[in-house]
DNA sequence: TAATAAAGTGTTAAAAAAACACTTTATTAG
DNA sequence: CTAATAAAGTGTTTTTTTAACACTTTATTA
């Protein structure tokens, strides 16, 4: 019963152990989702999340770190482990219990890494996932109700748009992540009165009509109202 | 990259899965955790959550449903999956990625099981608990926190509850699990309007003084308004 | 029969959310 | 230079929800 005595006996079987991740960008029309396409069987030009085995002597949460960053040639991204999946047959050619990471990055930092496998990384809308490989498509789903979730019960959205962006980005952001909408003087009331983002001088550039103001995320801020038991919400 | 081609080459390592499983229980008073002690090396004497490797042809959800009924007697559990613990260092004697879960169950019902290793489970209110084996302290903590997020968006505090309950007991429970105190008339007003609870006929007995009415969580009730966008809350 | 202890209800005040109309302003077309 | 435009940005009202708190009811027990 208890796993330590048995930890290097015969109990102790061969599983493989790999990472998986969910990376999602928004591209300031869609939420999006990187997703490569298989090269080799099992599932041959089957689409399916980037991920990799773990090392032996490699914690899965740097196995995902290393991927992410063949990935997209980033570092320091948003990651949350979202569970592990580990069905006996999930895996054609063996037992591999998989543990998943969705990640959030801006998606204008990302540039396609000159790696083997990486090259045919693409963006794909979230509305637009269909088939994938082994239960990939379901990890898929699992990452994006988490997001949902998550997305209004923390400021994570941010993680999701550049440094500086509008109020209206950012509710058309929520908007896509939510799948709802927003009314706009309620949205701005609600967001500002939350004090978490700093106006700056700076305009909007390129626009043909009025130019809105732009906003940063005061993370600061959020650390010191969050010890003050602040909670955000939507 | 692709998980796939490297399953069964060298890459394939001896990896260890176990899983552990935090079961939370309420005995009217205090939530509850239920820990065993440990009677061998590693962390002799320790307490520990309980659990057990998964063997080499076994679902991990089937383990942990296998440990349950070893240690509780019980079948059809609420069980979720909260996620996977797999630090490099986190066992001493061997790479063991162990997947957590955690239960809610009603402690009436549970009849510790004669087995070798479960006699020694213990019931222990959520705030006493201190030092454990390996990361057990951590994998309790998580539990205990994505309880509390997770009984405020969905009707999971019944699963804690014998069948027929008092409205003050429901409320002393949701007091207990989120550590703060509700009026009793809005609380009422709050939890009935969400029409989820059957009016029972029968009423308290044994109690000195006015009986209070007994009522039941209606499930089918539950999954009809979930289907017309209906969100528990609170 | 009266005291008790908790069950159970009603009312009001305050705050938050929703609805919606309006004003402002940089840009561009004429 | 002016007017049309298109979205930025604000203000007001209504509705709903939450919070606070006092009160009534009723089975039990002394």
């Amino acid at each position: 019963m208890y796993e330590k005595e048995r930890a290097q006996s015969s109990t102790h079987f061969t599983f493989g152990i790999s990472v998986d991740c969910v990376v999602f960008g928004f591209d300031g029309s869609d939420v999006k989702v990187l997703v490569i396409k298989r090269g080799t069987e099992p599932y041959l030009n089957f689409s399916a999340i980037p991920g990799d085995l773990v090392h032996e002597q490699e914690d899965p949460l740097d196995a995902t770190k290393r991927v992410l960053n063949e990935l997209t040639g980033l570092k320091d991204i948003y990651l949350e482990q979202l569970k592990a999946f580990a069905g006996v047959n999930r895996h054609p050619l063996g037992r591999v219990v998989t543990i998943a990471y969705y990640s959030l990055i801006k998606i204008s930092d990302y540039n396609p890494q000159p790696s083997s496998w990486a090259t045919d990384a693409t963006w794909t809308s979230i509305q637009d996932i269909e088939e994938m490989a082994f239960d990939h498509f379901e990890i898929f789903s699992s990452a994006l109700n988490r997001l949902q979730e998550r997305v209004r019960l923390r400021p994570i959205g941010f993680e999701l748009l550049p440094e500086e962006f509008t109020l209206a980005e950012l509710q058309y952001l929520y908007e896509k992540l939510l799948d709802q909408t927003f009314d706009k003087a309620n949205f701005r009331k609600k967001i500002l009165s939350m004090d978490l983002l700093i106006p700056l001088e700076k305009m909007q550039k390129a626009v043909r009509h009025r130019p809105a103001r732009m906003y940063r995320f005061d993370s600061n801020r959020y650390a010191d109202l969050t010890k003050k038991n602040f909670h955000f919400e939507l």
